[in-house]
DNA sequence: TAGATTGTTAATCGATTAACAATC
DNA sequence: TAGATTGTTAATCGATTAACAATC
């Protein structure tokens, strides 16, 4: 038997343990990186199944979109804080409407591409009219024939106008598309005209400062971890 | 104080130990995806560092170059069973020729891209002719248009004689770059026709079988958790 | 020797998964 | 009740990092 010091001491922790988990849970600062990634998928899942008519959907429903497991697909719901019922599922409407107050913001995010070769002609061609909150506003090019030139909405701008028009449009995320060995430039540049986010499809790892988040893919490197995997 | 028979026990299982880890290190029959992905990166960027001229080169200049950590750097050379000097680092031609070893096969891999759009286009040129290991031979689209037209050097073929071609030029892998609609019918007629590798840029995830390597990638998502990154 | 680097282990961190009570 | 699902915790797994002996 515990003396009644110790019963108190340990109601006090159990408490203390669950208030701080439901706040790390339902008011987080930050969700993890995976889950951010998820919910992106599982919006544009949500917003497929009710075209097909559906309101309700199960979580194993999800994690088979994704090859992933409902454990999952529950965990990130609880993380923001949505809840789901036991025979019906998850209210489709309702839970998209959730991820899109977490991922949007409600002045939406301008962006733009910088390279209007074919990777960047290919980003702003998969973006374009399909979301009102984040939105491509602009390109840039060194090479004057495809500058004033607009592709499927978006003008290209000369080059050396970035940080002009990056202030005037109020741009807060850059994407690299430019070959590696102007990249490292390119991000300066962005970084000095206030953007906030890169992302740099350009085969060079870039350096930034700690206030701008960097995301980084290189085509070049999956291909070739696709080739070792399937020689093993 | 052990007696005589625990003694006996412990050595003979730290050397069992030290043996195991050996051979999981020295030949390791599959790398872990992180140190593939690495691998790949330090390899061109050791061929950078040898045409300037270089030599040699330590953990931290390479971590340095990705923002990772020296200990990372040396960590995957020592999985690959290769060794620095403590005064020189390591040899960077050497080293060079190990990991091309490692991710090339002597055959080498061929590929083909499904979907000439920008996306496709792009991922072609950054390959062509940069490699010999690894190489896009083949691609494919449903629009006449394109079809039976070069680009920098790679046919472009009628979707409907993809099963055909990629038997003919015994290609192994697969890049998707189709809209999300058609990815799930391209990817199984890629894995009917043999292919063993699959990359796929389609905002669409699929399901292959467990002989198949499978790599997704999802611009859109990426682009989004840029813009949550940057609001929060 | 002093200083720097490699090679290696143990500790830590972050994310996934197994398991199950609570609920419909 | 039986069966299925959600919400949640603890265990597990994989990858990173801290720490340090060995070496030059």
């Amino acid at each position: 038997m515990l003396p009644n010091i110790f019963k108190f001491g340990i109601a006090i922790y159990i408490i203390a343990l669950k208030n701080s988990r439901n706040s790390q849970t339902k008011n987080m600062e930050r969700l993890p990186d995976k889950t951010v990634e998820r919910l992106s998928k599982y919006r544009r899942a949500l917003f497929a199944s009710m075209i097909e008519g559906k309101t309700h959907i199960f979580s194993h429903e999800i994690a088979k979109m994704f090859h992933i497991t409902p454990v999952q697909v529950r965990r990130d719901i609880m993380l923001i804080g949505y809840s789901g019922s036991q025979s019906k599922g998850y209210y489709i409407k309702g839970l998209t409407e959730l991820i899109s107050n977490i991922i949007d913001t409600p002045e939406g995010i301008r962006a733009a591409v910088v390279g209007m070769g074919n990777l960047g002609r290919s980003i702003i061609g998969y973006f374009n009219g399909k979301r009102t909150k984040l939105t491509i506003v602009a390109a840039f090019d060194i090479n004057p024939e495809k500058v004033d030139k607009e592709f499927v909405g978006v003008n290209c701008y000369q080059y050396d106008r970035l940080s002009e028009i990056i202030k005037k449009e109020k741009i807060s995320v850059g994407v690299i598309t430019v070959p590696a060995i102007a990249a490292v430039n390119v991000a300066e540049n962005l970084i000095k005209a206030g953007v906030k986010g890169i992302l740099n499809y350009a085969p060079k790892s870039l350096n930034v400062p700690s206030t701008v988040y960097l995301e980084e893919y290189d085509m070049i490197t999956s291909l070739e971890k696709v080739a070792y995997f399937v020689k093993h």
